[in-house]
DNA sequence: TCTTTTCTGTGTTGATCGATACATAATTCA
DNA sequence: TGAATTATGTATCGATCAACACAGAAAAGA
Protein backbone atom coordinates (compact mmCIF):
# COMPACT_ATOMS: atom_id res chain seq x y z
CA UNK A 1 0.00 0.00 0.00
CA UNK A 2 3.10 2.23 -0.03
CA UNK A 3 3.16 5.33 -2.66
CA UNK A 4 6.86 5.27 -3.56
CA UNK A 5 7.81 6.33 -6.33
CA UNK A 6 6.28 9.29 -9.13
CA UNK A 7 3.10 9.16 -8.63
CA UNK A 8 0.22 8.93 -11.54
CA UNK A 9 -0.35 12.22 -13.38
CA UNK A 10 -4.05 10.29 -14.64
CA UNK A 11 -7.21 9.04 -12.83
CA UNK A 12 -6.88 4.83 -13.70
CA UNK A 13 -10.42 4.20 -13.64
CA UNK A 14 -11.20 7.51 -15.77
CA UNK A 15 -9.04 6.51 -18.11
CA UNK A 16 -10.42 3.35 -18.10
CA UNK A 17 -13.51 4.60 -18.89
CA UNK A 18 -12.73 6.46 -22.00
CA UNK A 19 -11.24 2.93 -23.23
CA UNK A 20 -13.91 0.96 -22.48
CA UNK A 21 -15.65 4.13 -25.06
CA UNK A 22 -13.47 3.52 -27.80
CA UNK A 23 -13.64 -0.82 -27.80
CA UNK A 24 -17.32 -0.15 -27.63
CA UNK A 25 -17.49 1.92 -30.34
CA UNK A 26 -14.91 0.43 -32.79
CA UNK A 27 -14.82 -3.23 -31.13
CA UNK A 28 -11.63 -5.26 -29.95
CA UNK A 29 -9.56 -5.32 -32.98
CA UNK A 30 -10.92 -1.92 -34.43
CA UNK A 31 -9.72 0.02 -31.52
CA UNK A 32 -6.26 1.14 -32.16
CA UNK A 33 -3.45 1.71 -29.58
CA UNK A 34 -3.11 5.45 -30.68
CA UNK A 35 -7.34 6.14 -30.63
CA UNK A 36 -7.47 4.21 -27.18
CA UNK A 37 -4.14 6.57 -26.46
CA UNK A 38 -5.28 9.51 -27.53
CA UNK A 39 -9.29 9.32 -26.00
CA UNK A 40 -7.56 8.48 -22.51
CA UNK A 41 -5.34 11.60 -22.69
CA UNK A 42 -1.99 9.30 -22.25
CA UNK A 43 1.00 7.92 -23.97
CA UNK A 44 1.63 4.47 -24.77
CA UNK A 45 4.02 3.31 -22.41
CA UNK A 46 1.53 4.95 -19.69
CA UNK A 47 -1.06 2.30 -20.56
CA UNK A 48 1.19 -0.30 -20.72
CA UNK A 49 2.64 0.66 -17.66
CA UNK A 50 -0.94 0.72 -15.93
CA UNK A 51 -2.98 -1.90 -17.23
CA UNK A 52 -0.44 -4.41 -19.17
CA UNK A 53 -1.79 -4.71 -22.67
CA UNK A 54 -4.43 -4.40 -25.08
CA UNK A 55 -5.87 -7.10 -24.23
CA UNK A 56 -5.89 -6.82 -20.68
CA UNK A 57 -7.10 -3.15 -20.81
CA UNK A 58 -10.24 -4.77 -23.08
CA UNK A 59 -10.94 -7.50 -19.85
CA UNK A 60 -10.56 -4.51 -17.39
CA UNK A 61 -13.32 -2.43 -19.85
CA UNK A 62 -15.90 -5.01 -20.21
CA UNK A 63 -15.17 -5.79 -16.32
CA UNK A 64 -16.16 -1.87 -16.19
CA UNK A 65 -18.83 -2.22 -18.71
CA UNK A 66 -20.60 -5.48 -16.69
CA UNK A 67 -20.81 -3.68 -13.49
CA UNK A 68 -21.73 0.11 -14.71
CA UNK A 69 -23.73 -0.28 -18.21
CA UNK A 70 -25.94 -3.62 -17.38
CA UNK A 71 -26.18 -3.21 -13.94
CA UNK A 72 -29.33 -1.64 -13.54
CA UNK A 73 -30.49 -4.04 -16.56
CA UNK A 74 -29.53 -7.00 -15.08
CA UNK A 75 -30.78 -5.83 -11.44
CA UNK A 76 -34.15 -5.06 -12.75
CA UNK A 77 -33.98 -8.38 -13.75
CA UNK A 78 -33.93 -9.95 -10.01
CA UNK A 79 -35.94 -7.20 -8.33
CA UNK A 80 -39.14 -7.62 -10.65
CA UNK A 81 -42.33 -9.30 -8.68
CA UNK A 82 -43.07 -11.71 -11.60
CA UNK A 83 -40.81 -13.47 -14.24
CA UNK A 84 -43.04 -11.67 -17.13
CA UNK A 85 -42.21 -8.39 -15.51
CA UNK A 86 -38.62 -8.99 -15.24
CA UNK A 87 -38.45 -9.89 -18.82
CA UNK A 88 -39.98 -6.67 -19.79
CA UNK A 89 -38.56 -4.86 -18.00
CA UNK A 90 -35.35 -6.20 -19.10
CA UNK A 91 -36.27 -5.77 -22.47
CA UNK A 92 -37.26 -2.50 -22.20
CA UNK A 93 -34.60 -1.36 -19.96
CA UNK A 94 -32.37 -2.71 -22.72
CA UNK A 95 -34.16 -0.76 -25.08
CA UNK A 96 -33.54 2.54 -23.78
CA UNK A 97 -30.03 1.86 -22.56
CA UNK A 98 -29.43 0.90 -26.41
CA UNK A 99 -31.52 3.74 -27.60
CA UNK A 100 -28.94 6.73 -26.22
CA UNK A 101 -27.43 8.80 -28.29
CA UNK A 102 -24.56 10.45 -26.35
CA UNK A 103 -22.60 6.18 -26.31
CA UNK A 104 -22.16 4.20 -28.47
CA UNK A 105 -25.19 2.27 -29.50
CA UNK A 106 -25.78 -1.45 -28.51
CA UNK A 107 -23.80 -3.77 -26.55
CA UNK A 108 -20.19 -3.44 -25.86
CA UNK A 109 -20.31 -7.77 -24.42
CA UNK A 110 -22.54 -8.33 -27.72
CA UNK A 111 -20.37 -6.81 -30.34
CA UNK A 112 -17.43 -6.71 -28.89
CA UNK A 113 -15.52 -9.38 -30.69
CA UNK A 114 -17.48 -11.37 -33.27
CA UNK A 115 -15.22 -12.52 -35.47
CA UNK A 116 -12.64 -15.22 -33.87
CA UNK A 117 -9.24 -15.11 -34.55
CA UNK A 118 -6.32 -16.93 -33.41
CA UNK A 119 -4.58 -14.35 -31.76
CA UNK A 120 -7.54 -13.05 -29.63
CA UNK A 121 -9.16 -16.10 -28.31
CA UNK A 122 -9.18 -14.66 -24.71
CA UNK A 123 -11.30 -12.32 -25.71
CA UNK A 124 -13.54 -14.39 -27.51
CA UNK A 125 -13.57 -16.19 -24.79
CA UNK A 126 -14.09 -13.69 -22.41
CA UNK A 127 -17.15 -11.76 -24.25
CA UNK A 128 -18.78 -15.69 -24.48
CA UNK A 129 -18.58 -16.19 -21.25
CA UNK A 130 -20.14 -13.18 -20.18
CA UNK A 131 -22.67 -13.41 -22.91
CA UNK A 132 -23.44 -17.22 -21.12
CA UNK A 133 -23.86 -15.62 -17.82
CA UNK A 134 -26.62 -13.78 -19.23
CA UNK A 135 -28.26 -16.40 -20.67
CA UNK A 136 -27.70 -18.05 -17.29
CA UNK A 137 -29.56 -15.37 -15.12
CA UNK A 138 -32.51 -14.65 -17.53
CA UNK A 139 -32.65 -18.80 -17.33
CA UNK A 140 -32.52 -18.57 -13.50
CA UNK A 141 -34.92 -15.62 -13.18
CA UNK A 142 -37.93 -17.70 -15.48
CA UNK A 143 -36.82 -20.69 -13.01
CA UNK A 144 -37.91 -19.21 -10.09
CA UNK A 145 -41.12 -18.02 -11.96
CA UNK A 146 -41.94 -21.81 -12.21
CA UNK A 147 -40.47 -22.31 -8.44
CA UNK A 148 -43.40 -19.95 -7.40
CA UNK A 149 -46.00 -21.06 -9.44
CA UNK A 150 -46.65 -18.19 -11.94
CA UNK A 151 -45.05 -20.47 -14.79
CA UNK A 152 -46.46 -24.01 -15.34
CA UNK A 153 -44.07 -26.74 -14.01
CA UNK A 154 -43.05 -28.01 -17.48
CA UNK A 155 -42.04 -24.43 -19.16
CA UNK A 156 -39.03 -25.05 -21.07
CA UNK A 157 -36.91 -22.05 -19.31
CA UNK A 158 -34.28 -22.52 -21.37
CA UNK A 159 -35.22 -21.86 -24.52
CA UNK A 160 -37.27 -18.87 -23.41
CA UNK A 161 -34.19 -17.39 -21.89
CA UNK A 162 -32.44 -18.70 -25.38
CA UNK A 163 -35.39 -16.85 -27.31
CA UNK A 164 -34.69 -13.43 -24.77
CA UNK A 165 -30.98 -13.47 -25.21
CA UNK A 166 -31.48 -13.76 -28.77
CA UNK A 167 -34.04 -10.72 -29.25
CA UNK A 168 -31.28 -8.76 -26.76
CA UNK A 169 -28.42 -9.57 -29.27
CA UNK A 170 -30.47 -8.54 -32.14
CA UNK A 171 -31.47 -5.45 -30.60
CA UNK A 172 -27.56 -4.45 -30.58
CA UNK A 173 -27.25 -4.82 -34.55
CA UNK A 174 -30.55 -2.95 -35.14
CA UNK A 175 -29.12 0.00 -32.79
CA UNK A 176 -26.06 -0.30 -34.40
CA UNK A 177 -28.10 0.55 -37.47
CA UNK A 178 -29.43 3.35 -36.12
CA UNK A 179 -32.80 2.44 -34.79
CA UNK A 180 -35.09 4.71 -32.27
CA UNK A 181 -36.05 4.00 -28.54
CA UNK A 182 -39.58 3.61 -30.44
CA UNK A 183 -37.91 0.78 -33.27
CA UNK A 184 -36.80 -0.64 -30.35
CA UNK A 185 -39.79 -1.22 -28.22
CA UNK A 186 -41.51 -2.27 -31.52
CA UNK A 187 -39.30 -5.32 -30.90
CA UNK A 188 -39.83 -5.56 -27.18
CA UNK A 189 -43.64 -5.58 -27.93
CA UNK A 190 -42.77 -8.42 -30.27
CA UNK A 191 -40.50 -10.51 -27.86
CA UNK A 192 -43.65 -9.76 -24.92
CA UNK A 193 -45.98 -10.93 -27.59
CA UNK A 194 -44.77 -14.65 -27.18
CA UNK A 195 -45.21 -14.78 -23.36
CA UNK A 196 -48.84 -15.49 -23.70
CA UNK A 197 -48.39 -18.21 -26.20
CA UNK A 198 -45.15 -19.61 -24.38
CA UNK A 199 -46.60 -19.75 -21.18
CA UNK A 200 -49.90 -20.84 -22.29
CA UNK A 201 -49.96 -23.25 -24.63
CA UNK A 202 -47.66 -25.57 -22.06
CA UNK A 203 -50.35 -25.07 -19.72
CA UNK A 204 -53.22 -25.85 -21.26
CA UNK B 1 -15.37 -9.26 -75.61
CA UNK B 2 -12.31 -9.52 -77.17
CA UNK B 3 -9.68 -11.83 -74.99
CA UNK B 4 -6.56 -10.14 -75.92
CA UNK B 5 -3.18 -10.31 -73.64
CA UNK B 6 -2.34 -13.19 -71.70
CA UNK B 7 -5.29 -15.00 -70.35
CA UNK B 8 -6.45 -15.38 -66.51
CA UNK B 9 -4.81 -18.71 -65.33
CA UNK B 10 -7.52 -18.60 -61.91
CA UNK B 11 -11.57 -19.15 -61.69
CA UNK B 12 -12.49 -15.17 -60.95
CA UNK B 13 -15.58 -16.77 -59.43
CA UNK B 14 -13.98 -19.23 -57.63
CA UNK B 15 -11.67 -16.75 -56.10
CA UNK B 16 -14.33 -14.83 -55.52
CA UNK B 17 -15.98 -17.40 -53.46
CA UNK B 18 -13.07 -18.22 -51.53
CA UNK B 19 -12.67 -14.47 -50.76
CA UNK B 20 -16.35 -14.83 -49.72
CA UNK B 21 -15.84 -17.16 -46.89
CA UNK B 22 -12.75 -15.14 -45.53
CA UNK B 23 -14.80 -11.97 -45.36
CA UNK B 24 -17.51 -14.38 -43.59
CA UNK B 25 -15.80 -15.58 -41.18
CA UNK B 26 -13.04 -12.85 -40.31
CA UNK B 27 -15.44 -9.54 -41.45
CA UNK B 28 -14.13 -7.09 -43.60
CA UNK B 29 -11.13 -6.01 -41.20
CA UNK B 30 -10.50 -8.95 -39.57
CA UNK B 31 -9.77 -10.40 -43.11
CA UNK B 32 -5.78 -9.71 -43.84
CA UNK B 33 -5.10 -9.13 -47.58
CA UNK B 34 -2.39 -11.99 -46.85
CA UNK B 35 -5.48 -14.51 -45.35
CA UNK B 36 -7.40 -13.83 -48.57
CA UNK B 37 -4.88 -14.43 -51.21
CA UNK B 38 -3.82 -17.48 -49.43
CA UNK B 39 -7.14 -18.48 -48.99
CA UNK B 40 -8.06 -17.36 -53.11
CA UNK B 41 -4.58 -19.09 -54.53
CA UNK B 42 -3.43 -16.01 -56.05
CA UNK B 43 -0.98 -13.24 -55.39
CA UNK B 44 -1.87 -9.93 -54.14
CA UNK B 45 -1.72 -8.12 -57.33
CA UNK B 46 -3.98 -10.72 -59.40
CA UNK B 47 -6.22 -9.82 -56.84
CA UNK B 48 -5.91 -6.13 -57.70
CA UNK B 49 -5.89 -6.72 -61.35
CA UNK B 50 -8.87 -8.96 -60.96
CA UNK B 51 -11.22 -6.63 -57.84
CA UNK B 52 -9.41 -3.23 -57.44
CA UNK B 53 -9.17 -3.43 -54.06
CA UNK B 54 -10.18 -5.06 -50.70
CA UNK B 55 -13.54 -2.71 -50.41
CA UNK B 56 -14.32 -3.55 -54.09
CA UNK B 57 -13.59 -7.11 -53.17
CA UNK B 58 -15.56 -7.35 -50.41
CA UNK B 59 -18.75 -5.40 -52.13
CA UNK B 60 -18.79 -8.67 -55.33
CA UNK B 61 -18.49 -11.01 -52.11
CA UNK B 62 -21.47 -9.87 -49.63
CA UNK B 63 -23.41 -9.43 -53.57
CA UNK B 64 -22.39 -13.04 -54.49
CA UNK B 65 -23.49 -13.87 -50.86
CA UNK B 66 -26.64 -12.40 -51.05
CA UNK B 67 -26.99 -14.08 -54.54
CA UNK B 68 -26.17 -17.88 -53.36
CA UNK B 69 -26.92 -18.33 -49.46
CA UNK B 70 -29.72 -15.94 -48.48
CA UNK B 71 -31.20 -17.09 -51.99
CA UNK B 72 -33.34 -19.86 -50.30
CA UNK B 73 -34.33 -17.98 -46.99
CA UNK B 74 -36.31 -15.13 -49.41
CA UNK B 75 -37.47 -17.14 -52.08
CA UNK B 76 -39.31 -19.54 -49.31
CA UNK B 77 -40.48 -16.16 -47.87
CA UNK B 78 -41.87 -15.09 -51.20
CA UNK B 79 -43.39 -18.39 -52.11
CA UNK B 80 -44.82 -19.27 -48.82
CA UNK B 81 -48.65 -19.58 -49.44
CA UNK B 82 -49.63 -17.62 -46.08
CA UNK B 83 -47.77 -14.79 -44.37
CA UNK B 84 -47.41 -16.89 -41.17
CA UNK B 85 -45.95 -20.09 -43.10
CA UNK B 86 -43.51 -17.29 -45.11
CA UNK B 87 -42.00 -15.99 -41.10
CA UNK B 88 -41.81 -19.56 -40.14
CA UNK B 89 -40.08 -20.81 -43.19
CA UNK B 90 -37.67 -17.77 -43.07
CA UNK B 91 -37.08 -18.21 -39.69
CA UNK B 92 -36.54 -22.08 -40.20
CA UNK B 93 -34.24 -22.04 -43.10
CA UNK B 94 -32.51 -19.43 -41.33
CA UNK B 95 -31.72 -21.68 -38.28
CA UNK B 96 -30.84 -24.52 -41.01
CA UNK B 97 -28.11 -22.22 -42.47
CA UNK B 98 -26.52 -20.43 -39.61
CA UNK B 99 -26.35 -24.36 -37.94
CA UNK B 100 -24.36 -25.34 -40.79
CA UNK B 101 -20.79 -26.03 -39.42
CA UNK B 102 -19.21 -26.64 -43.18
CA UNK B 103 -19.23 -23.09 -43.24
CA UNK B 104 -18.58 -19.65 -41.06
CA UNK B 105 -21.72 -19.03 -38.82
CA UNK B 106 -24.30 -16.46 -38.84
CA UNK B 107 -24.84 -14.17 -41.24
CA UNK B 108 -22.08 -12.20 -43.51
CA UNK B 109 -24.37 -9.29 -43.37
CA UNK B 110 -25.16 -8.84 -40.38
CA UNK B 111 -21.76 -9.55 -38.69
CA UNK B 112 -19.52 -8.10 -41.85
CA UNK B 113 -18.67 -4.72 -40.43
CA UNK B 114 -20.71 -3.83 -37.20
CA UNK B 115 -18.02 -1.36 -36.13
CA UNK B 116 -18.46 2.12 -38.13
CA UNK B 117 -15.11 3.46 -39.12
CA UNK B 118 -14.23 6.14 -41.15
CA UNK B 119 -12.21 4.90 -43.50
CA UNK B 120 -14.67 2.28 -44.51
CA UNK B 121 -17.84 4.02 -44.45
CA UNK B 122 -18.59 2.41 -47.50
CA UNK B 123 -18.49 -1.27 -46.56
CA UNK B 124 -21.14 0.09 -43.62
CA UNK B 125 -23.49 1.99 -45.94
CA UNK B 126 -23.73 -0.89 -48.17
CA UNK B 127 -24.37 -3.90 -45.39
CA UNK B 128 -26.59 -1.63 -43.86
CA UNK B 129 -28.57 -0.94 -46.69
CA UNK B 130 -28.54 -4.76 -47.32
CA UNK B 131 -29.87 -5.28 -44.15
CA UNK B 132 -32.70 -2.28 -44.74
CA UNK B 133 -33.58 -4.34 -47.88
CA UNK B 134 -34.38 -7.30 -45.76
CA UNK B 135 -36.76 -5.37 -43.43
CA UNK B 136 -38.36 -4.38 -46.42
CA UNK B 137 -39.19 -7.82 -47.88
CA UNK B 138 -40.55 -9.17 -45.06
CA UNK B 139 -42.20 -6.13 -44.23
CA UNK B 140 -43.88 -6.28 -47.92
CA UNK B 141 -44.42 -9.88 -47.27
CA UNK B 142 -46.45 -9.04 -44.42
CA UNK B 143 -48.62 -6.59 -46.22
CA UNK B 144 -49.26 -8.69 -48.48
CA UNK B 145 -50.55 -10.50 -45.58
CA UNK B 146 -53.13 -8.16 -44.70
CA UNK B 147 -54.10 -7.63 -48.51
CA UNK B 148 -55.18 -11.00 -48.52
CA UNK B 149 -57.11 -10.91 -45.74
CA UNK B 150 -55.32 -13.24 -43.65
CA UNK B 151 -54.09 -10.70 -41.01
CA UNK B 152 -56.08 -7.74 -39.68
CA UNK B 153 -55.99 -3.77 -41.68
CA UNK B 154 -54.41 -2.26 -38.19
CA UNK B 155 -51.70 -5.12 -38.22
CA UNK B 156 -48.86 -3.35 -37.92
CA UNK B 157 -46.24 -4.84 -40.51
CA UNK B 158 -43.35 -2.55 -39.82
CA UNK B 159 -42.92 -3.47 -36.35
CA UNK B 160 -43.27 -7.25 -37.07
CA UNK B 161 -41.09 -6.88 -39.47
CA UNK B 162 -38.87 -4.86 -36.93
CA UNK B 163 -38.69 -8.10 -34.70
CA UNK B 164 -38.40 -10.69 -37.13
CA UNK B 165 -35.58 -9.36 -38.47
CA UNK B 166 -34.00 -8.15 -34.97
CA UNK B 167 -34.70 -12.01 -34.18
CA UNK B 168 -32.39 -12.94 -37.44
CA UNK B 169 -30.20 -10.77 -36.31
CA UNK B 170 -29.64 -12.12 -32.55
CA UNK B 171 -29.42 -15.54 -34.39
CA UNK B 172 -26.44 -14.67 -36.26
CA UNK B 173 -25.16 -13.94 -32.92
CA UNK B 174 -26.25 -17.00 -31.06
CA UNK B 175 -24.75 -19.29 -34.15
CA UNK B 176 -21.20 -17.58 -33.36
CA UNK B 177 -21.32 -18.41 -29.89
CA UNK B 178 -21.66 -22.31 -31.17
CA UNK B 179 -25.40 -22.73 -31.05
CA UNK B 180 -27.05 -25.75 -32.25
CA UNK B 181 -29.85 -26.39 -34.50
CA UNK B 182 -32.22 -26.98 -31.86
CA UNK B 183 -31.51 -24.26 -29.98
CA UNK B 184 -31.75 -22.09 -33.21
CA UNK B 185 -34.52 -23.83 -33.58
CA UNK B 186 -35.88 -22.92 -29.58
CA UNK B 187 -35.70 -19.39 -30.59
CA UNK B 188 -37.37 -19.46 -33.67
CA UNK B 189 -40.58 -21.09 -31.37
CA UNK B 190 -40.32 -18.14 -29.42
CA UNK B 191 -40.50 -15.64 -32.67
CA UNK B 192 -42.92 -17.88 -34.03
CA UNK B 193 -44.97 -17.73 -30.30
CA UNK B 194 -45.36 -13.95 -30.78
CA UNK B 195 -47.28 -14.56 -33.78
CA UNK B 196 -50.38 -15.78 -32.56
CA UNK B 197 -50.66 -12.61 -30.07
CA UNK B 198 -49.73 -10.06 -32.17
CA UNK B 199 -52.41 -10.74 -35.37
CA UNK B 200 -54.68 -11.54 -32.41
CA UNK B 201 -54.78 -8.43 -30.09
CA UNK B 202 -55.37 -6.20 -32.97
CA UNK B 203 -58.17 -8.38 -34.50
CA UNK B 204 -59.73 -8.57 -31.30
C1' DT C 1 20.98 15.33 0.40
C1' DC C 2 21.16 10.95 -1.73
C1' DT C 3 19.35 6.55 -3.11
C1' DT C 4 15.49 4.02 -4.61
C1' DT C 5 11.31 3.64 -6.91
C1' DT C 6 7.83 4.67 -10.16
C1' DC C 7 5.83 7.39 -13.82
C1' DT C 8 6.14 10.37 -18.16
C1' DG C 9 7.47 11.79 -22.95
C1' DT C 10 10.21 10.98 -26.98
C1' DG C 11 11.46 8.04 -30.14
C1' DT C 12 11.68 3.67 -32.14
C1' DT C 13 11.18 -1.44 -32.68
C1' DG C 14 9.92 -5.54 -35.83
C1' DA C 15 5.72 -7.06 -37.85
C1' DT C 16 1.98 -6.50 -40.64
C1' DC C 17 -1.31 -3.62 -43.02
C1' DG C 18 -3.24 -2.53 -47.93
C1' DA C 19 -1.46 -1.58 -52.25
C1' DT C 20 2.22 -1.35 -56.33
C1' DA C 21 6.60 -1.20 -59.45
C1' DC C 22 8.69 -3.85 -62.38
C1' DA C 23 10.31 -7.42 -65.25
C1' DT C 24 8.70 -11.55 -67.44
C1' DA C 25 5.38 -14.80 -69.47
C1' DA C 26 1.46 -15.75 -72.40
C1' DT C 27 -1.90 -14.57 -75.47
C1' DT C 28 -4.23 -11.81 -79.70
C1' DC C 29 -3.94 -8.92 -83.65
C1' DA C 30 -1.54 -7.32 -87.72
C1' DT D 1 7.02 -13.10 -86.98
C1' DG D 2 6.60 -8.78 -84.38
C1' DA D 3 3.79 -5.29 -81.91
C1' DA D 4 0.32 -4.70 -78.56
C1' DT D 5 -1.99 -6.25 -74.57
C1' DT D 6 -2.86 -8.49 -70.30
C1' DA D 7 -1.59 -11.62 -66.36
C1' DT D 8 1.89 -13.47 -63.15
C1' DG D 9 5.62 -13.67 -59.57
C1' DT D 10 9.02 -11.29 -56.91
C1' DA D 11 10.02 -7.84 -54.22
C1' DT D 12 8.85 -4.32 -52.30
C1' DC D 13 6.37 0.57 -50.90
C1' DG D 14 4.93 3.95 -47.07
C1' DA D 15 1.74 3.68 -43.29
C1' DT D 16 0.21 1.79 -39.28
C1' DC D 17 -0.04 -1.91 -35.95
C1' DA D 18 0.98 -3.30 -30.84
C1' DA D 19 4.67 -2.88 -27.82
C1' DC D 20 8.87 -1.16 -25.73
C1' DA D 21 13.94 1.19 -24.67
C1' DC D 22 15.59 4.83 -22.60
C1' DA D 23 16.46 8.98 -20.25
C1' DG D 24 14.59 12.44 -17.42
C1' DA D 25 11.15 13.81 -13.81
C1' DA D 26 8.77 13.35 -9.40
C1' DA D 27 7.79 11.21 -5.39
C1' DA D 28 9.24 8.33 -0.72
C1' DG D 29 12.65 6.47 2.46
C1' DA D 30 17.28 6.87 4.54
Amino acid sequence: MSERGRPRTFDRTLALRCAMEVFWARGYEGASMSELTAAMGINSPSLYAAFGSKEALFLEATELYSRTEGADIWLALEEAPTARLAIEQFLCLTAKAYAQTDRPQGCLIALGALHQDSSRGAICDDLRRRRAENHSALQKRLERGVAEGELPADFDCGAAATFFATVQHGMSIQARDGASHAALLATVAGAMAAWKTMAGIVAA
